[in-house]
DNA sequence: CACCCGTGGTG
DNA sequence: TCACCAAGGGT
């Protein structure tokens, strides 16, 4: 794969997202990142905007609460990763200085930062050459050089694009491209071939073989993630905590599955009982300077008590 | 490795 | 219409 075509490529078809703006910090980025782990672009400039107006440091967003935590994530899905993110801030805050980690075995450490989120950090935020691998850059790759439509995950991924790195200051760039070209032209559903920079691609040569095996895509409707995102929604929604009944009526199909839920929630620390039974978003009522957690007993008469409630 | 974790746009 | 899919991570 040639850099400089896809250098040359980037420089005019970059999108102007946000988060690539001149000034916006490391942890900036690292809020972005989280964001869009698993969820478009488009969703997630808005609240990405919002929150680093409201928040723009971990320490600012440490001593928000986790409640209003979760209401500025709004609707961007798998709202553990906000909970995370605010876990991030307090752990940046305390024990870094307000600086997020550059190193990438330091990142790793974080909760919420996989493999992706610490390389796209310290290559993005710190400029350093280290491989960076998501969904996009695996397509590409997968296609421009074996000639094949998808491929799943492998531990060979991170040396393969190592190895594709220029070996100069560029290669955060070449990866940010790398990422745009998957994002934009070398997409999963209908890739627009014919406005891809790239002279040489495999998958072309090869007359575009479809994928062999289709990777089934989890299901959701019905599931404990629906009842869970119904719940949830409820209590964002409510600056009161809410009683149990007005929870039990956002699933009346399946009781079981609908206390499961709402065990689920508690067990992540995404929701709290209050002293007198009621539920709420956990942190709420303790808005500001809330460094350290102090999870609550729960009601054994309106939920079963939980046996690993973290401390 | 398989499964779980939300939500909304789209071909 | 309804699967598919979107800058993944944790267990």
């Amino acid at each position: 794969m040639r850099a400089t075509e896809l250098l040359g490529w980037y420089e005019h078809a970059r999108r102007d997202l946000p988060w690539r703006r001149p000034g916006v910090t490391p942890w900036q980025i690292l809020v972005s990142e989280v964001m869009l782990q698993q969820t478009p672009v488009a969703r997630v400039a808005p609240v990405w905007t919002e929150w680093v107006t409201r928040w723009p440091t971990p320490s600012a967003t440490a001593a928000a609460g986790v409640a209003d935590v979760l209401r500025a994530w709004g609707r961007l899905g798998y709202p553990r990763r906000a909970k995370r993110l605010h876990e991030c801030a307090v752990i940046i805050a305390t024990r870094f200085d307000d600086v997020v980690p550059s190193d990438v075995d330091t990142l790793l450490t974080l909760p919420g930062v996989g493999s992706y989120t610490a390389r796209a950090v310290a290559c993005f935020a710190y400029r350093q050459r280290v491989p960076v691998v998501d969904t996009n850059v695996r397509r590409v790759v997968t296609r421009v050089v074996h000639g094949v439509a998808h491929a799943p995950p492998s531990s060979r991924d991170l040396d393969e694009v190592a190895a594709l790195l220029p070996d100069d200051d560029t290669a955060p760039r070449f990866s940010a491209a790398l990422m745009e070209l998957g994002a934009t032209v070398c997409t999963a559903r209908s890739p627009r071939c014919g406005d891809c920079p790239l002279s040489r691609c495999r998958w072309r040569e090869r007359k575009y073989p479809p994928a062999t095996a289709p990777r089934r895509v989890q299901r959701y409707a019905g599931t404990d993630r629906q009842v869970r995102g119904l719940l949830l929604d409820v209590l964002r929604n409510s600056s009161a905590p809410v009683e149990r009944a007005a929870l039990d009526m956002v699933w009346l199909t399946d009781t079981a599955q609908r206390d499961r839920a709402l065990h689920s929630l508690l067990a992540d620390g995404l929701v709290e009982q209050t002293p007198d039974g009621r539920f709420a978003l956990a942190g709420e009522g303790e808005p500001d300077q809330s460094v350290t957690s102090a999870p609550d007993s729960v009601d054994p008469d309106v939920v079963e008590p939980q046996a690993n409630r973290r401390r």
